[in-house]
DNA sequence: AATTAGCACTCTAAGCTCTAGAGTGCTAAC
DNA sequence: GTTAGCACTCTAGAGCTTAGAGTGCTAATT
């Protein structure tokens, strides 16, 4: 798959401007703007080769070209440069994660999905952390009323869960407090996945006459396991509009539709990380969902502790800065994890 | 402002047909389609008059009419009729509201967001309880390690509110149990928004010696009263893109940009309803906002316990199914109060 | 052999013109 | 007061035309 190196240059050439113009590039352009010191004849020569081994498309036969799919694949993994983000935006960064404030995770989450969103003009995704590959670590339950009482759990990456539960009459808080502990000393260090299978048996057992009211407690844990649509938050989703390739009202409606659904949104956020480090980039078709085909997604999983437990993704127009997307990804994602 | 019985048939028809189509309607299709026993010749006359009153308008001379914004509220006012909802629809809604599982308030109004978007293919706009009305019930503090603490608040609407705190290393859980235990005290009964003031002037000398941790208890009061934004729900957000006006994409975008800005929601939505019981609907222009000129608004204040606590609206095209609308939003709001 | 100038050719976007069709307003008859 | 009839108006859409951008090929140049 080599490329003579003028044949490299000229298809960076036309994805730099296509990406910045979003207008199929032509001979003459390239030859002005990014001085190679060759006549367009001759680029238009290389770039009828790139065409033909598929680099680049032609919208029409008289227009210029853009880069194709495969073109795309080829500058992100051989021709993209690695750029530095400037000052004012590192400072944005740090800005954000320096804030005392940030004690839940969910804020943290919000406040870095809006700084990606904002820094890129894309789409931020990022899927929360996992609970189910999170350890237990505390169960309590607090009184609020007669009938009914807060159930929270708290999970070693720091997630916290409420649910409100219905507590019967007839338990008086020593009662509570035991069963509490009891469920903590059961539970201790399991990671929330483990637990389910193994609560409904023998806690059962432990605790029959109680069964009742533990059903609320399994029903949470549950939930946690199905939660995949709770973990997915979303910034900048009307950034779209910026996109000219998004001119078209039923694109919009589609990809805006999309983001309401969260399960398939964790699906596309987590499928193509499953055992990858670094950064992935997923171009157009590339992609699992019909809704994003037309879109590339920028992602990379981040750690909290020593687990993996999430993605954070930028999604955007395949025409998309991918050298910048990167260079913020990078960034933000250093600096989320320090916390 | 009396207009012929006759006048008010044919507003209501080009209401009734405009509404339905999102045509201008003619003379021709009213007289074939409302039989009202006068040919298109009369009709044309009266729709003549009509439109020099200021109740229709022409958007071109050979183009039927369509009502204008006071046709509309002329429609609303006195011609419309009250229409019952079929069965299924009934059900539907009886079925989202007696499940067992509503025990949170959100929770709830989450699902009745969704509930009316879909019934109305509409968008819903749903302020939820306002914490500063409620009364205060409750606080507990929850250590959840060394240093963190989850605060919880218990309002007597139901607005659970929780945030994680810091906690002095140096407290024990007795003095902490103490200071809650006073807090609560002197808590008790308050509405939250007459507790700020309290809390930092006599508070803090009761508890001087615990500043520093309480600081975090003021905070979360603090942001309880600046919560105008959170309260907001949307749901069917995506419901404009079947409405023919919105086939422009710079409407959607505005209106889509709209629905990311809840504070600017929040006054829409409570605004209008200041002193007024019932059902009130704000058409076109006669909203504040200037992207939601061309939407109405139908919306009800709902209550729980005794007292007002939150707005349920329907954001529509002006060209909306009112009595429809109105007959869902009396439904929900009266399943919605006997929870 | 590689590059380039030149030129005919292709295709689109945008502006024009034209026309069918819908709907009106007016007049005169009922 | 109502209606039939008719000339008139306006739009949406189809078809045509053209300027401009960009190409591919050929032949000349380095």
């Amino acid at each position: 798959m080599g490329l003579s190196a003028r044949k490299m240059e000229i298809l960076r050439a036309v994805v730099t401007d296509y990406v910045k113009t979003a207008q199929p590039v032509g001979s003459r352009t390239i030859a002005r703007r990014y001085k190679m010191g060759f006549s367009p004849a001759t680029i238009r020569n290389e770039m009828a080769d790139l065409e033909e081994m598929g680099y680049l498309l032609q919208p029409h036969t008289s227009a210029g070209r853009i880069p194709s799919q495969k073109g795309y694949r080829y500058y992100v993994d051989e021709l993209m440069q690695e750029i530095q983000l400037d000052d004012d935006e590192k400072k944005r960064i740090y800005g954000v994660f320096s804030f005392e404030k940030m004690r839940e995770i969910e804020n943290i989450i919000r406040q870095t999905s809006q700084l990606v969103s904002s820094l890129t003009n894309y789409t931020s995704l990022i899927l929360g952390p996992r609970l189910q590959k999170s350890a237990f670590k505390k169960l309590q339950i607090m009184p609020i009323d007669r009938q009914r009482g807060l159930l929270v759990l708290v999970a070693d990456t720091g997630v916290i869960k409420n649910k409100v539960i219905n507590l019967p009459q007839a338990l008086s808080q020593g009662e509570l407090n035991r069963i509490v502990a009891h469920l903590n000393r059961r539970l201790e260090g399991l990671t929330i996945d483990r637990i389910t299978s193994r609560l409904i048996r023998e806690l059962r057992r432990d605790l029959y006459h109680h069964i009742n009211f533990l059903e609320a407690t399994f029903t949470l844990l549950e939930e946690s396991l199905a939660e995949d649509e709770s973990r997915v938050f979303l910034g900048g989703t009307t950034n779209i509009f910026n996109q000219p390739e998004f001119g078209n009202i039923e694109k919009v409606k589609s990809l805006l539709m999309l983001f309401e659904q969260h399960a398939l949104l964790a699906n596309l956020l987590s499928r193509p990380l499953a055992g990858v480090e670094g950064i992935v980039i997923k171009i157009g078709r590339e992609n699992i969902l019909e809704e994003v085909q037309e879109c590339s997604l920028v992602m990379t999983t981040y750690c909290l502790g020593k687990e993996v437990v999430g993605t954070i993704g930028i999604l955007g127009p395949t025409r998309m800065e991918y050298s910048r997307v990167v260079a913020v990804l990078q960034q933000v994602v250093g600096q989320f994890e320090r916390l």
